[in-house]
DNA sequence: TCCTTACACTACAAATTGTAGTTGGGGGTA
DNA sequence: TACCCCCAACTACAATTTGTAGTGTAAGGA
């Protein structure tokens, strides 16, 4: 269940998928319980009905990635992720993280601090704190 | 000449390009000159031998993207990339920290000490004394 | 005038993603 | 029992991206 790509364009899950699997995946994570192709179908656009084979060719190509499961009940199948979407964000943020680190080294740590400042400056006094922690813990 | 992912797999220049793609633009990008179709082909892999066709092809697509310009000399035309590889690697590693801090903020954060830990420590420093200089001028 | 050279145009394949039609099996209902 | 409906599987097609390469064409030199 490798991702492939960080698209520059989108938020949120819209980097990581196309935009219907985006919104399919928006919907299993916001719904505690498995779910068939019929109840994703409906939870959809109400305006704009998505047809129900289109649903679930999508579906299945992200079971076929990993990143769904599906299991048979009765007789249909009920769909859920393979893993919570904060274990899916931590996978992402860690991936990116170490990816962003070796190839651009000190590069990304110029525009680091930059960036913690403008989008959250709480999280510059977070960085010092754990980079005060890590080299106590030496 | 927006990029529009940044993948996983691969690294350098791959990260943004397709694996001909980026071995052209190593090439430009590592000669001072101005080059024609036939110097770049040339440079390529000479065990496997690519076609000129396919080489302009591919680098007339990265001009409409606006990443190599294309200006015509005497017979031929010649290219170069629009903007250097620092300035490439600087425009891409600020989008992609900001992106990153924008799309995960503190999870990033948490894995940003290891990643630098484990990548090159001595960033750390870097960090802290960036951190600091800020703090200051405020 | 003719040929070489280099560019333009066109086309095709594989992969990805969105879209949807057709087929077929299995179970419930008349 | 006969039939129908639901849902899954299979198939297909379009657009995009990237690699690949053939054909057409124009311009300059021999």
């Amino acid at each position: 269940m490798k991702m492939q790509n960080f698209k520059y364009e989108g938020s949120g899950l819209n980097r990581f998928f196309g935009p219907l699997e985006a919104k399919i995946m928006e919907i299993l994570w916001t719904t505690p319980l498995e779910m068939t192709i019929k109840d994703v179908q409906q939870k959809l656009d109400k305006a704009k009905v998505i047809n129900f084979n289109t649903v679930m060719t999508v579906m299945n190509r992200l079971v076929d990635k990993g990143i769904l499961q599906k299991k048979l009940v009765v007789r249909s199948f009920m769909y859920k992720p393979v893993v919570t979407r904060d274990e899916f964000m931590e996978t992402q943020s860690k991936e990116l993280t170490f990816d962003l680190i070796e190839e651009f080294g000190s590069l990304a740590v110029t525009h680091m601090v930059d960036a913690l400042d403008k989008v959250d400056p709480e999280l510059l006094d977070k960085l010092e704190q754990q980079i005060k922690q890590l080299k106590k813990d030496r």
